[in-house]
DNA sequence: CTGAAAGCGCTTACAG
DNA sequence: CTGAAAGCGCTTACAG
């Protein structure tokens, strides 16, 4: 049973392959009847156009490269990776791109790889979940001259095309509500070195600032995005007697939790504490945590979209997105369902 | 700057372009002099071969395709599998292979794509995260005739590649293990539907038959991988006062760790725990669980590296892999790291 | 609206 | 050990 080709179809519907082609592409211009007669011998034969020959011809693979960085340490103790890839396949299969992941552990590997794959021609565009420390991720990639799209706000650059979470304004509400709920000495949780953490600390400051409440360095402690980590920041900042919290992530609200608790002191009536992530963590936790809640699907799923966009068009104007997070209210009682 | 091809390198290095092609693809029979000229001259202007043409030229791509099918639901409860993907991932770096990712969420994304991404060429081959409930897809393999390797056992047939872990041995294990620290009354939460879930009911059962205990219905629970699940039948089972429970995954044992709690009866004081699976979420627990770790990132690994030797090789053996688990008895206290 | 023809950048018998 | 040539299966100006 041998391969049915793009010739095989134009003989046995009587056309030229290039008429073919052109029914396939969806071309304007074609005669109705024309195109149903193609497109009738397509479905009998079950023809499938070969991917490496349109390709070679076309110039174009209708791949999406995903690179995860190896910087990217917390891709196991975080929501957030699987369901931003879940968002992106999603988004890809009703394109009708095909999704490559490429990830790397170690910096080595990385620079061995995407030289390579740049260069290979294989892959259309990349989307790219980097932080500020990837910048030479990110100088190798514009090096390459492939379209790519980052996924959080780059530190610089107003050049690169970038998909984002409000993580100001997010911070701001979650502290925010914290005020209105009658905390006054709010501590927070930050993460350095990327820039959803820099900014959500900086929404921190802005909420209280505006609400009047003098900023105490003291009240800020950092953690490494791990659980481990909030734990420890926490177990600093009772001492300085908080009454509430504000965890830049989820995974290090939840070892702030479990802080106050191993203290004796109950939450949210001892303290309280928003979070902020991908929300299934805050959900499952005991008392199951206020979070601000991240559209990482979405971002996924946007990111794809905007890429297949610069992809087609000819400007090349950066697109900078920036979507919405949402304050999302817990009742401190947990029933045991989602 | 245009792309540099193999007939400038050829040029360049004053040969053919069939020697270069050689030289590139590490055939013998190249004269060393030969050969470095031709290294030279791609190392100084930097060529890549492009992906597309060698594809269309030679009938093989390079690509690897990863399918997690739709019946999948426990993609973000689990740590499996990300582990698993970034085995597979690391194995795709190091043998010059490319992966991609088709990720399911429903049945009739999974049959729309699934045929044409079989038939297009593009991929030399599939590893499928598949249960037994997923022979619909595997028949669809089947008829496109791409090679693909299964990870974990199918139900049936001997013709399908798979790799899987000791799944019997290991819970045997456990179940002994619980058996030797003086437990006789020794429940299990196990699973349905999947090969997994019924080999680990059986290792568990043949645990308990050796050590003449009987077995005992009532002490046996199911759940569906969540931790709800492993909540809801502990709950269960704690009104057959069991001494120990050894749960099919660690995060049901993590649910029924929950529930034990709230009975206000300690672990592993009363009840001893005793779960399966890839760890981290054992570790985390408090206190930390004993548990039957399976080697994911090795299964990954190695589904890999058997995909490429099916591909390189004539024969059509199928392989049948299994590879080992292990016990690993944790301390009752929980230091905070790992 | 449609076709003939060139070309995309490789690999691989075949011949020597 | 090396080269000339055909061919992989498409797309796309170009011409009509």
């Amino acid at each position: 049973m041998k391969r049915v080709t793009l010739d095989d179809v134009a003989r046995l519907a009587g056309v030229s392959p290039a008429t073919v082609s052109r029914v396939i592409n969806d071309h304007i211009n074609i005669r109705g009847e024309v195109r149903e007669r193609v497109r009738r011998v397509i479905e009998e034969t079950g023809y499938q156009p070969n991917v490496a020959a349109r390709s070679l011809a076309s110039n174009r693979s209708s791949i999406i490269g995903l690179i995860i960085p190896s910087g990217v340490q917390f891709v196991f103790t975080d929501y957030y990776l699987p369901v931003l890839i879940q968002g992106i396949s999603q988004a890809c299969n009703s394109h009708d791109y095909t999704l490559s992941l490429f990830l790397f552990q170690t910096l080595e590997e990385e620079r061995r790889s995407i030289q390579r794959i740049a260069a290979s021609g294989l892959i259309d565009g990349f989307i790219v979940t980097a932080d500020v420390k990837d910048t030479e991720l990110v100088s190798h990639l514009l090096a390459a001259r492939k379209p790519f799209i980052q996924i959080g706000r780059p530190q610089d650059a107003d050049l690169i095309n970038f998909v984002d979470v409000e993580n100001i304004t997010g911070a701001y509400t979650g502290v925010a509500h914290l005020i209105q709920t009658g905390h006054q000495r709010i501590a927070t949780i930050a993460t350095k070195n990327n820039t959803a953490g820099v900014d959500r600390l900086a929404g921190y400051r802005k909420a209280l600032v505006e609400h009047g409440i003098a900023i105490d360095n003291a009240l800020i402690a950092y953690g490494d995005w791990t659980e481990e980590s909030g734990y420890a920041a926490m177990q600093k900042l009772l001492n300085r007697k908080p009454d509430a919290v504000f965890a830049s992530t989820d995974t290090m609200a939840l070892g702030a939790l479990r802080a106050i608790k191993d203290a004796d002191l109950e939450v949210p009536h001892d303290i309280a504490i928003v979070g902020f992530d991908d929300a299934p963590i805050a959900v499952k936790a005991n008392p199951p945590l206020t979070t601000i809640k991240q559209p990482t699907r979405q971002v996924g799923r946007v990111a794809v979209e905007t890429l297949i966009d610069i992809l087609q068009s000819e400007s090349d104007t950066p697109r900078h997105i920036i979507l919405p997070s949402e304050l999302i209210i817990r009742a401190s009682s947990y029933n045991g369902d989602d």
